[in-house]
RNA sequence: GGUCCCGUCGUCCAACGGUUAGGACGCCAGGUUUUCAUCCUGGAAACGGGGGUUCGACUCCCCCCGGGAUCACCA
């Protein structure tokens, strides 16, 4: 554990040649969570946010914007920058200038490309490396196979490896965690920084995020900027609950955190070392989770913008129980993200605009007669008429529900549960899945069901 | 190919010398008011292989095998 006077410094260094992908954010995340988690301590912590848009052909400033908006979608929060290594050419240069006089970097021949340039190589000692990694343990590797490798195309042009390491020295960066994929650059960053006469921080290599090809997660493995989850609606709180435990475990069983109580077990200690399937299906079970957990206020006014026009339409012309039944009981038990609200309006609620053709085969059940079904049609429909209109439609819960099925239960369970109400609800909504009966009935309303089944009952 | 990293159910994580190897997702079965969904209960499912060390190895060491990362005038 850090000492509480000492500081510690992390940063978040994404390059903003794309949108923030899920891999950017987990390791963003790590940062933030071991940032927090010092600060809990009592030691000062700064995450400092820094572009490094050296290159740049591909750096885009719109890029920038939308990994800021990402962060503060998630909650992910900085104290520093952002910063932005176009705009420190000066102290690249100084860098530079003061490892050629020192000897340990000279001009290489000329630029391959068509400019004048002379590209700036390091001078490499040639020593095998070993440094310590905060998941890892002490990782040694030769740097000899580097050569001189080349520092920057000109004076102001400097390349990432010694942006990198010149910012981490004059940010105070004291715990670079950051995916496994830099692992082999380690050890030629260390020697930059022993060149420039700095102390080397300590280093946390985080096992990568992985496609179901065991690759690292990119385009091609689908969905996987923050932007593609957001517009198909998972919850922020889910997102990180999610990538919090991909390659990270307090060391037991415990499936749901908070961003606090993630701040509060947080250790590097407890990364894992190896790397992470990312799984779209446990991310909707974690949203799903965090879905529940939303107040009905929060709920209706989130779930109200994926509904389908035609679903947003009835809703506003029908009561309060009806409203509350088609938004909590059906869509609600059907759905683990916001995207598939559309799915469930199209499908399991197509009944309600009444277009739905019944087929004539398909209404009695199994094995069952045409003739008798029409029985017991015109029996339900007896029944269900003994029921008062203003009882049936109950603005103030969903009671009419269990009027509704209480008048037919009696009937249902002497003649065969589903030889009467498999019927009941085919003839109500057309479709062989939907909800049950007496709910598809209860929001139809008195004269609707009864119309219905009329009709059911005339094909028969 | 060189170098480096990794190796527990299909997947994500537990167990850090002694457990019937645990939880979650998914899957299967049964149940909960017919279907679908929800929910509940139950079930199948793993220590890559071989040597050691030890009274005792998933846990420690070595070898093999397997997977991955990286070898730019990208970051």
């Amino acid at each position: 554990m850090q000492n509480p006077n000492n500081k510690v410094a992390v940063r978040y260094p994404p390059s903003p040649t794309g949108n923030l992908h899920i891999g950017n954010i987990r390791t963003i995340l790590f940062n933030y969570l071991f940032a927090k988690h010092a600060e809990r301590l009592g030691t000062e912590a700064s995450m400092i946010m820094r572009f490094e848009d050296t290159d740049k052909e591909r750096s885009k400033a719109e890029y920038e914007q939308v990994a800021l908006d990402t962060l503060d979608a998630l909650g992910i929060t900085f104290t520093d920058g952002p910063y932005r290594q176009s705009g420190r050419t000066n102290i690249y240069i100084q860098a530079i200038q003061k490892l050629i006089e020192n000897n340990m970097a000279y001009e290489g021949e000329k630029s391959k490309d068509n400019s004048e340039d002379r590209v700036i190589r390091f001078k490499n000692p040639n020593k095998k490396i070993t440094f310590t990694d905060a998941v890892r343990g002490n990782i040694t590797i030769d740097t000899t196979d580097f050569g001189d490798f080349i520092i920057a195309r000109s004076f102001n042009n400097p390349l990432y490896h010694l942006t990198v390491v010149v910012d981490d020295i004059d940010m105070g960066i004291t715990h670079i965690i950051r995916g496994e994929d830099h692992i082999t650059s380690t050890p030629r960053q260390i020697l930059l920084i022993e060149a420039l006469g700095s102390s080397i921080p300590q280093y946390a290599h985080l096992p990568l995020i992985i496609g179901s090809d065991k690759k690292k997660l990119g385009k091609r493995h689908g969905a996987v900027t923050y932007q593609e989850f957001e517009k198909v609606g998972y919850l922020p709180s889910a997102i990180i609950n999610y990538l919090a435990l991909l390659g990270w475990s307090e060391g037991n069983d415990r499936e749901f955190y908070s961003m606090e109580e993630l701040e509060k077990a947080f250790t590097l200690e407890n990364v894992s070392k190896s790397p992470a399937m990312f799984s779209y299906e446990k991310l909707d079970s974690v949203n799903r989770h965090y879905l529940l957990q939303l107040p009905d206020t929060v709920y209706e006014q989130e779930v109200q913008k994926y509904l389908t026009k035609q679903i947003q339409i009835y809703l506003d012309t029908t009561n309060k129980a009806v409203r509350h039944t088609i938004l909590h009981t059906i869509i609600k038990d059907r759905i683990s993200k916001w995207g598939d609200v559309q799915n469930v309006c199209n499908t399991e609620l197509s009944w309600l605009k009444n277009t739905n053709q019944l087929n004539k085969e398909k209404i009695a059940w199994k094995e069952s007669s045409n003739e008798a079904t029409k029985k017991h049609i015109n029996n339900l429909i007896t029944l269900l008429k003994t029921i008062p209109k203003n009882k049936w439609e109950q603005v103030t819960n969903r009671e009419a529900t269990f009027t509704i099925k209480n008048t037919i239960w009696e009937y249902a369970e002497t003649i065969g549960r589903g030889e009467v109400l498999w019927p009941m609800r085919y003839s109500l909504t057309g479709e062989e899945r939907s909800p049950d009966p007496f709910t598809v009935a209860f929001i139809l309303g008195k004269e609707e069901t009864i119309a219905r089944l009329e009709l059911a009952k005339s094909l028969l």
